[in-house]
DNA sequence: AATGATATTGATAATCATTTTCAATAACAT
DNA sequence: ATGTTATTGAAAATGATTATCAATATCATT
């Protein structure tokens, strides 16, 4: 368990560290899935009996906000979670099955999509006196799954 | 009142030309804000009193599976509806302020756009085996007005 | 124009994801 | 070891949307 990377980056922050962070961070980063609130919840409930659902809603609003994670909107009112890896494909989009909700990343193009995004980007702020921060591309559709069963 | 041209396309579909249907499509089509369903309700309360807000949600649901209107989903989990004009600017992507959740329509490089859209949803399609049926662009902000608000 | 089958409506209650409240507990600077 | 206060979990509250159901309106057919 090389969890302990993360502990530092909560000092000074007035934020402790505690078990139900440290067991979210690390059911995270063991898994590729984004998972939603109740998913993690329930995934925890094996090796952490008695944690709360709140808290598990609390910690994923503080992971967010700490910059650990991304928060997916599903459309459906539901949010899905995934780790924020300091490592290779950082930038990536969403492919999001319609039926399942499952998501799957891509890369495809992201040089390409960049540029656009950027000219985009540059273009809103000017006409439309936006202050811009951020932006989301994404692909619905049916997942292989979703199609077999029916 | 030049109301009724939508009210041949509900023949021979089943559903029936009523009030509240007629109310709401006059509504949006003379408006080019992107409205949720209890803002729709609210404005129809002065015009059509008595009008219920479930009929509002039943009624959105039934024009976006006709293929009259866009629903657009704010990750708050909230939804906006658009009319979808059969005119110019039909496709077109959107800038949403995320402190009032105001929408803003733009067409900035559509061109470019629908070119790149294209090569990776084939890329997509066949990597991942996903039957891709629609995809969504948007950049989020702070709007003029929530700008000088603090 | 009157009739009748059934699509639609609106009030009410139910869901579902997420947030708020609050007293009990745990983390950590001292 | 101690005290301050951030954090937790249970329970209730919220906000958007959906399900139920009896009453009503639409419209094809007399
Ligand atoms: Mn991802
Ligand atoms: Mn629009
Ligand atoms: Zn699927
Ligand atoms: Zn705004």
């Amino acid at each position: 368990m090389p969890s302990h990377k993360w502990r530092k980056r909560f000092r000074g922050s007035g934020s402790r560290w505690t078990a139900p962070r440290e067991a979210i961070l690390n059911l995270l980063s063991k898994t590729s899935k984004h998972m939603s609130a109740k998913e993690i919840y329930q995934a925890l409930l094996r090796i952490y009996p008695g944690i709360g659902l709140t808290t598990v809603y609390r910690t994923l609003d503080l992971l967010e906000k700490m910059g650990f994670l991304n928060k997916i909107p599903l459309g459906s009112g539901e949010n899905k979670y995934e780790l924020i890896t300091e490592s290779d494909q950082t930038h990536h989009h969403h492919l999001i099955c319609t039926q399942c909700g499952k998501i799957i990343d891509y890369t495809d193009f992201v040089d390409e999509e960049l540029e656009l995004i950027k000219k985009t980007e540059k273009s809103l702020k000017q006409r439309h006196r936006f202050q811009i921060t951020d932006h989301n591309i994404e692909f619905y559709g049916v997942c292989e799954q979703c199609q077999k069963r029916r």
